[in-house]
Parts: C-alpha cells; structure tokens; sequence
DNA sequence: GTTAATGCATAGAAGCACGAGGTATACACC
DNA sequence: GGTGTATACCTCGTGCTTCTATGCATTAAC
C-alpha cells in the first residue's frame, strides 16, 4: 500500500544531486542509493532521470567528473562539484526553502472553519 | 534585483489551484490574485499557465464551472471542486507533505565537517 | 554459462510552464 | 463619442524536464 510515489517536481533533482555530491565524490549509481535511502524510499530517481541529469549539470561546469576504481574494483564515473557548482547549490537551495515557505502559506490557508 | 522567482516546479499549479477553489468558488482571474497575495509574491501564476491547467483539471473532473455575475457585475467561470477534486486535493496535500520531509532529510544531510 | 547486481548511456514520448498574442466587457474621463 | 485602463477569458508554439524502455559492459555467484 502507499507505494512510495517518487515523481519529483521540475528542477528538484539537480537540486538534490548537487547536494549528495556536495558531500563528496561519488558515482552515478551510488547517487541515486543515497537518495533513496536517506529519503527512506520517497524519493527514487530513475537512471534514465539521473544521467541526463548529470550530464546536463556537467555541460554546465557545476560538475567535473574523472574515472576512478570503486572499492569492489570496477571502473565508475566519480563527480565532484566544481566552484560554480556550489555556488549553484546554495542558491538553489535558498530558492526552493523560499519557494517551500511560499507554498506552505498556500496550503495553510484557512478552511473558515469547515471541519 | 532579485525578482521573486515564481517557477513553480511542474505539477505543483494543480495542487494550488485545487487549495484556493476547496476555500470556496471562485473564478480563473481570483485565483492568480490570491495566490500571488497570500504568497507574499513569491508564487505568480501567468495567464498562460492558469488557464491550461484549469481546464486540464476541468478535463479530469476535479472541477466544475458555472458561468456568474461577479460583485463588479461582469460575467466570469466559478470553478467549484467536485467530490473528486476534493478527494485529489487531500491525496495531492499528503503527498506534497511526504515529499518536502523527504527532500529536507536530503537537504539537511550532515556534512561530516567538511568546511 | 546463465543469472543477478553493478554501472553507464541514449532515444522517444509525454507532460507542463510560459511568453506572446487575441477577444471582450465595464468604467472613468475628457 | 472616443480613449484608456483594469478586468476576465482563451490558445498556440516553444522549450525544458522527466520517465519508460532499451542497450551495453563488467563482476561475482550458482
């Protein structure tokens, strides 16, 4: 029952890839692990979403990528955020709280008192 | 500078439309007026957005419309929530709920120190 | 040797927001 | 009567993002 809707809003996602990045280096794959987990399942990111979503953020420069060994020794694409790239994180991530706060208002509104 | 960033993410008009018609029938034209004050700004719905997704939800049965005088004394479409729209609503709320904690444990993930 | 998990990638389709343009009414003012 | 402004509605085209589906390659397990 209540399958974990993902189904992010336009533009959440290189949002949240900027984040775990943010974090440190890490490949594709492991970015969308993360985000599931640590969003304890709300939050699942297809691969067919996530590497458009990479290679749109490394066309523009917010990330670098190299190719290094993983722990189990299989060769995976690493990023890592450019300069741009967090100066990119923290605007976005102030927009959106603005944005979030704005609609919280919204769905606040006042019932007049029905129910 | 600065211009309060409207953008509303993709998916989300619907959800506010559907709030600010649940407080009680109202027309197309009130509704931007309303979200846009009641956001402090932040929210601005264009004309081009407005009207697709009123009719979309119009084409889904979420809403419904009659022709009326407003106080001004011109002719405008009240949309009211139908049974469904209401039940939509409640869905969409819960959902939209669900989502932001979500995005807020990824946001607010530790940042093991690093700065 | 075939299945499963890892890891990357692209193509096609669908959906939505938005800018630009158009129509029409009501009212004030000159 | 004519002009301007605010209200109120609508649609088309463009662009962007996301998702589904599919493909390939490697490693390990059975």
């Amino acid at each position: 029952m209540t399958p974990p809707k993902s189904d992010l809003p336009q533009g959440t996602l290189d949002l949240l890839i900027l984040k775990v990045i943010a974090l440190g280096p890490v490949h594709g794959y492991a970015i969308a692990q993360r985000l599931e987990q640590v969003s304890r399942g709300v939050v699942q990111v297809p691969e067919g979403s996530l590497y458009p979503a990479l290679h749109r953020l490394e066309n523009r420069r917010l990330l670098a990528a190299d190719w290094k060994e993983t722990e189990t020794g299989r060769e995976a694409k690493f990023y890592r955020l450019t300069r741009k790239g967090l100066k990119q994180l923290k605007t976005e991530t102030a927009d959106w709280q603005r944005l979030i706060d704005a609609i919280g208002l919204i769905l606040g509104m006042a019932d007049g008192g029905a129910q």
